[in-house]
DNA sequence: TGCGCCATGTACGCTTTCGAACATACAAAG
DNA sequence: CTTTGTATGTTCGAAAGCGTACATGGCGCA
């Protein structure tokens, strides 16, 4: 991971960007941007966390790895999110895992200074744990979806959670990576990545997956993508806007 | 909901029996005991909480439940926590409901006093946050189940869950109810009971379920169940020894 | 140019769970 | 003591997804 003091535009993300003026001065001397690397790890289940991260162009995947080695998505976050909330909640940290999933830069903050700030109280307060209820939603929501959706429900949901982190219509990404996060076998997602293909919603070719018919995705998915879309854009309404 | 101002005693709830007590002082007046009946309704999807629960004896469900009526457990709240962190969390409501699964009693608390008491910060506002985070590790890991392990397992998981949220070793509840948690057919339930009855682990007979081996049911159960346990143990540690 | 790796495609038998239908049996109410 | 409702038991074919094995073909590197 590299790091640096040249920042680009902070209010890539959504968090800091709703920063009020103060605040924003107070955090600018310690914000480092980071540039985040496909599959690099920012923390590991049971460690104690060092820096929050704010992703900009970066996607991140929660990740709960089993004895076994198997895995599952828990949430996906973006540039409307940070991670990190267990320092802030105060068990400093989790028993899952963070990966990036989709190479960018972001932003971090100390651990100690992202504290210090938290219990200041006031707006930057609110503001982080209004986030994290929205992520709650996007957990809950993951465990209804792998109860009771198929397969190719959730690739469409998970394409879309992903695009609307990202900028264009294109992620980089192999069906054998998107079958880890969804906890399936990678055939099972090509077999479903091929009926999107045939239908005309998306194209893909060796890790670079483009997506052609948007509304056509969201017809196909589960109505678990919209209840969690809704759930974030109530929570964060005036991030969302700009 | 019958409720009275005769207080059984208030540390039934672990997070009340942790406040400090100042606190505690400033909450008395306001707590309200309630009689929380079987399948009551404590909150529906969207509607802002008119107060947060404290289970004593009762068990709560968060529930999800889905446009064509299935639904799914995201999480089971007892006496060691409370309902309606999205007051504190700041969205007001959630998309899901929460449904009591066992019959007890509990104390409730006008969300207006829940909230300035949260804003107050200090040691009631660090309590309550890493309970949610300790609940977020059981949504968390219940997304992971759903997706990896079989409805046998998921069945020990559940009744362990429930167990330790109980008194004695009896649970009043339906096979059907299971089910209803779970998101999985009744007659999926009964055949995994059977086994259960069958290996001696446990007994039951309408509506009425006898634990007689634990540690069994443990060795049954996924890694789910343990890390959860562990999580909570650790998150909220002085509450628990009690 | 050729080799090897990696992303994707295809096939087969197996397990789990589903959906639906129906059987049994206990328990409370009349 | 009969009726009715509810809890539990059983069965059967269907569907989804799994584990495994192997094929195809593009891309980068030697």
């Amino acid at each position: 991971m590299a790091t640096s003091h040249v920042h680009p535009p902070l209010n890539q993300n959504h968090l800091l960007a709703a920063l009020p003026e103060a605040e924003l001065q107070r955090w600018l001397p310690q914000l480092e941007a980071v540039e985040l690397t496909l599959g690099e790890v920012l923390y590991e289940p049971g460690i104690t966390l060092s820096h929050v991260y704010f992703p900009a162009t970066a996607i991140v995947s929660l990740l709960y790895v089993m004895e076994n080695g198997a895995s599952a998505e828990i949430a996906v976050v973006g540039n409307e999110g940070l991670l990190g909330i267990s320092l802030f909640m105060g068990g400093e940290s989790t028993p899952s895992r963070a990966v990036v999933q989709s190479a960018g830069h972001g932003w971090r903050l100390p651990a100690v200074a992202m504290k210090e700030e938290f219990n200041r109280g006031g707006p930057v307060l609110h503001l982080l744990l209004r986030y994290t209820q929205a992520l709650i939603t996007q957990m809950s929501q993951t465990a209804v979806c792998n109860r009771h959706h198929t397969l190719d429900q959730q690739l469409c949901r998970w394409l879309l959670l992903s695009l609307d982190r990202l900028q264009g219509n294109q992620l980089v990404m192999t069906q054998a990576r998107i079958a880890n996060m969804l906890g399936v076998r990678r055939e099972g997602v090509t077999e479903g990545a091929l009926k999107l293909q045939q239908a005309g919603l998306i194209r893909y070719a060796r890790g670079r997956i483009t997506v052609m018919n948007r509304p056509g995705l969201e017809q196909r998915t589960c109505e678990c993508y919209a209840v969690v879309k809704k759930e974030y854009d109530r929570l964060l309404p005036d991030l969302l806007a700009r």
